[in-house]
Parts: C-alpha cells; structure tokens; sequence
DNA sequence: ATTAGTGCAAACAATTTGCAATACT
DNA sequence: AGTATTGCAAATTGTTTGCACTAAT
C-alpha cells in the first residue's frame, strides 16, 4: 500500500522496488496519477501529456503500472476503462448524469461482508479485493 | 425491477411496453441471458449465435436491451465488459485465475452503508443502485 | 402500409505489436 | 555494454454505422 501523498522521490523508489527502470515518461505519467485525485482514462493522460510521450508508450506503462500494482483499475460503469494510484483504498459514489465522482471510506461493514462470505461459500475462501461503487445524482444535476 | 423468472410471455410485454418490436433475435438472444447464470459478454452471445444471428444486431439489441432495462452492464475487473439480466439485484465473487463467478445476495450491511454516505456526503443525496464485487482466489486455483 | 429491425460490408476507435533507435543502469 | 523502454507506423480487436432488404405491427 502507498502513501497518501507521493514525491518525486518516491516515484524513483517505487519504480526501483518494482523493478521498472525510471524515465521521464513514467515519472511523467506517475505524477499525473499522483496528482489527480480522481481515477483517470488512458485518453486523459495521453492528453495531458500530447507531444511529450507516444500514446503507444501510455498504454504500456499503465499496463507496466498495473501489473505491479501501482495504480487499479475502477470499476465505474462508463464506457472507457479507468484506473487510479493504488494507495489508499476507497470507493466512489458517481452522478450518472455528469459523471462526477466522490470518493468514501467504509471498512467494517464490509468486512462482516466478506466474513460471512468466505463462511457460506464452498468455492471462494480466499478474497483479496473488494470494489463498491455507488451510482446516483449529485447535488448540482437534480 | 423485473421479476425472478422470465417467460417468454413476460419479455413479450416488456418489449411492447417499450416500444420494441418483438423479433426472433431478441427473444434468442433473451433467452441465452435467461439461461446463463453467470454475466457474459457480446462476444460471448455471438458465439453461440454464430450462422443465426450478425454480430452488428447482437450488439444493437445488448444496446436496446440495456436501455430499456431488460439487462445491467456488470463490474468485474476484466478486460471485457460483462452483462447480466436485471431481476434480481445480487453481487458477484471473481476468481482472479480463471474467472469463476459466483454471485452473492447481501443487503442489510450495505442499507447502512447507504445510510450513512447520503447523510454525510454534501454531494450526493440520492443513490440510485450499487455495485460490490468481491476478488479472490476459488477453491479449484489456489 | 408503415416503420423498426436486420445483414452485410465498410468505418471507427481503442489498444497492441514489431522493429529500429534511444535511454537507463 | 547490455537490456529495457520508446517512437513510429502498421496491425488487431471490439464496436458502430450506412444502406438496401426483410419482417413485425
């Protein structure tokens, strides 16, 4: 798990752990993940970043980024696939009009979840991860 | 919310009270929902449509279904996107290996949780539906 | 008869890949 | 120096669209 706030520093330290080399493209990327408080499409990235990285070069660091478990992939349900920094766990609730997204923190009542889960089950006694999101209207779209 | 079993004569209703011409494709591909369990993909109607149905109709009646609410889009964390008929609101347990799914029924827990978030958040009053998806490992891969 | 739905082929968008050039350790 | 990473262009995959034909109301 990562930490709340990330530097540059860290960043090198991360991608060393993980054995990924560190160039500017990953720091780059890194940092706008880093920075953005809300999960984000690789279009979003690549955008932000035009002219400096090959959209080419995008999809394959998420995917370096993902496989070692730097940033997730959140389940919203919109079209385009998003993905987040993975440092502390959360869920979103989503405007289905607008598409804006909080985030929350819920711990014990989804631990008695998955408690009582892995008890009932005969196929799943191992649960690693969990994703809850809500869907609904916000403020500004009623 | 539709009921528990469908019959052909319930989609036939559905369909009409929609505005939509009942078709031989849509009830085949209507019954392949009603009949697997599990979410599945366009590809994966498709394939057992081959020679019957195009796969350019395939993917416009999943559209028309999803609009008029006969199905849901699912959030597993695959590459594809998932459908499920929408009767009965249930959740889902993934296996990260080989992609088993086993659905969950819960409530209780998540009212509170909904409870909760609506009166803390100062966004989000209403909370229309909800996702949770558990990822672990099945018996058979671990 | 009218209009919605379908098949086919072509178009599109998102993502992936091969390969030679480049940058990190 | 040696290997991983990048850019570019081409390929691939999943999904959508235009249009003439067919089927449901």
């Amino acid at each position: 798990m990562l930490k709340e706030k990330l530097l540059i520093e860290d960043f090198k330290n991360i991608l060393k752990e993980k054995g990924l080399k560190c160039t500017s493209s990953r720091e780059m990327i890194l940092e706008i993940f880093s920075g953005n408080k809300r999960p984000i499409r690789a279009e979003d990235s690549y955008n932000k970043l035009k002219n400096k990285i090959d959209e080419a070069t995008i999809y394959r660091t998420i995917s370096s980024f993902k496989k070692v478990g730097l940033i997730r992939r959140v389940n919203l349900r919109r079209e385009s696939v998003y993905f987040e920094l993975n440092n502390d766990h959360h869920h979103h609730i989503v405007c289905e009009k607008c598409g804006e997204i909080e985030d929350f923190k819920e711990n014990s009542e989804i631990e008695k979840i998955l408690g009582r889960i892995v008890e009932k089950s005969s196929r799943f006694k191992i649960i690693n991860e969990h994703s809850l999101e809500l869907f609904g209207v916000c403020s500004k779209c009623i």
